[in-house]
DNA sequence: CCTTGCTTTGTCAACGTTGTCAAATCTTAT
DNA sequence: ATAAGATTTGACAACGTTGACAAAGCAAGG
């Protein structure tokens, strides 16, 4: 018993395949009369379009989720937040994991975009930031949307999502000090993280803005771990903070951690706040203040972008979106004693 | 400058297309001479193979992971062991996240593969206990690989991967049992939570193996999350335990952190065991011994099955191949004080 | 030098759709 | 009743590939 085709189904209703084809694709010049005949034997054969021959006619119906981030819950709300697009639309996701650092990136995707596989691709950081690689890609026609942090978009290259990071720190930083902390700790510096370049420059942008000095010693380095967390406690409780602004809420869990471990009690005798929202922020105690990310509706407007790309040709309007990000007040920081 | 196809391969070749063709699948019968000049030019022209008609000749090249599954590492996981086996056999994966409890699924599924999309369908639980739905794929003739937990697979209809959590929740509580623990609570338990079942039986089976009772007691209810393990915690405290048994690593995280807080040092004055081996056993302290879930593997292997099952065509033999956990022994354990 | 058999190459139809354009049918105005 | 126009339908090629089969080329055996 093999798959029903769209010429079964003119048989059974006694049009020509042509017309099912019309019904299928929703097109107008189709009389009632016919037009329900035909949907009930697309009904009872169970008839289903073969995606394939229409991508071959048409266009492709998928598109490629491009990351290289060890971050299982980030990309876990992209993917959710770009299927919920894609299922609107009667697009398919595919995901395609990768290393930044190996040179053939830029190959696979071609490869991908060429085999005619894919329509469109969604590029995440690190990849996004890559010049070279959007470029690239460009050349060879692929529709490109890159998600970035920043307050802006840095060129116009290709439509930019960009999510500002730097500000939602700034407003951490503005919340600390509202409480009253003069003295906090910026944990996660990392020169080539560039997420954690963006959280201290709106770290020191809040302090800078109030006059208030930088104090180097404050600034400690080190990885987006609990248990570099914890090492970074260490070295900063030498220095008296009142409070910790953690790069991200792995770091601020192993802070919390430490915290109690070295007699501090949380939030009472220090604040300590995180980033990102994820599940790590509730999975200590106090819950953790964290800056929310709305990565599912990041990556579905990002979605959205591409699909439109791909559905009209011409249109390569650089165009932009940006999200700015909410501070979420739970338990972890409160006035100094 | 459109995309080369390969009769622009062939006619840069001076053979004709067929050969082209025949090149690129490899096929043997084509001369070296005559081959090394197609593949030459394949390179000129950065010619790719046209993936979407070589489907409508062949047969699908991509399979859907299909979940419903909250943990994101779980699905990270076992979406990258899918993706390593698939890109060693050219192979696409589409994931297809869903609800099971929804009437939706079985149409969902069947519509992509009816769509020829799809070769091939991993189901993991609950979706893969759904014994219709998998009849329903069969119907259909969908190549079908399910994932389970148990010792054994419970039926034949269809290729089954199983894990089994019953013996390594055994092997666990063996464990705390040979340190010397006789009072175990078990933090848990969820009687809809087909995985908190099977870890409840190997428990309470390594228990009646050395004569010990189950102390209805010790067996408390509640969710897999961390405010749930810290409720559940305070609960086992009332009756004295000097061990806990946590069905998964956030309960676990919870039990350490709530029995820290109730003035118990861990492992000193009380042993916590997790279960997964997520990222959770070592965002606490002291890192959690838990069990290791090779989930990478076992998605890898289900993903080789059902490659192998969209290739070989006729054969319909229910495979079956068992994993079974290991410990994975970290500080959060140790002999009773 | 012709047959036989094997290897290499080519021709053509097919896969299941959609696009183009022409044919058939139905309206409406004269 | 008829021409003109609008609507609905159909025939056929095309998309880029592979499969079936036929043709050509070549070596060995008589």
């Amino acid at each position: 018993m093999k798959k029903p085709t769209i010429k079964d189904v003119a048989k059974l209703a006694g049009v020509s395949f042509k017309t099912v084809s019309r019904v299928v694709n929703k097109e107008a010049s189709v009389s009632d009369e016919v037009r329900s005949k035909v949907l009930e034997c697309i009904e009872k054969l169970n008839y289903q379009p073969n995606h394939t021959a229409r991508v071959m006619r048409k266009a492709p119906f998928s598109l490629a989720f491009v990351y290289d981030n060890p971050n299982s819950h980030y990309v876990i709300e992209m993917q959710n937040g770009i299927i919920s697009e894609c299922r609107k639309r009667g697009f398919e996701l595919v995901i395609h994991p990768t290393d930044s650092r190996s040179e053939e990136v830029g190959k696979e995707l071609v490869a991908m975009i060429g085999s005619n596989q894919i329509g469109g691709v969604i590029l995440t950081p690190p990849l996004s930031e890559n010049r070279e690689l959007v470029t690239f890609l460009l050349n060879r026609d692929a529709k490109v949307v890159r998600i970035l942090s920043g307050a802006e978009a840095p060129d116009t290259l290709a439509p930019v999502i960009h999510v500002d990071d730097v500000g939602a720190a700034r407003k951490m930083t503005d919340y600390l000090l509202d409480l009253g902390h003069q003295k906090i700790a910026f944990l996660g510096y990392h020169s080539s993280h560039e997420s954690s370049l963006g959280r201290l420059e709106g770290f020191r942008a809040a302090l800078t803005d109030r006059g208030l000095p930088v104090d180097k010693n404050l600034i400690i380095d080190g990885e987006f771990t609990f248990d570099s967390g914890m090492a970074m406690t260490r070295e900063a409780l030498k220095h008296n903070p009142t409070a910790i602004f953690a790069c991200n809420d792995e770091i601020a869990a192993g802070a919390v951690f430490q915290s109690r471990l070295s007699g501090f009690k949380v939030p009472e005798n220090i604040s300590i706040v995180g980033f990102e929202n994820s599940p790590f922020s509730v999975q200590t105690w106090p819950h953790l203040t964290t800056v929310n990310q709305p990565n599912f509706d990041i990556a579905a407007s990002a979605a959205a972008m591409v699909i439109k790309m791909m559905q009209e040709k011409d249109v390569h309007s650089a165009e932009t979106k940006g999200f700015s990000l909410d501070l979420v007040i739970r338990d972890s920081a409160t006035k100094p004693a």
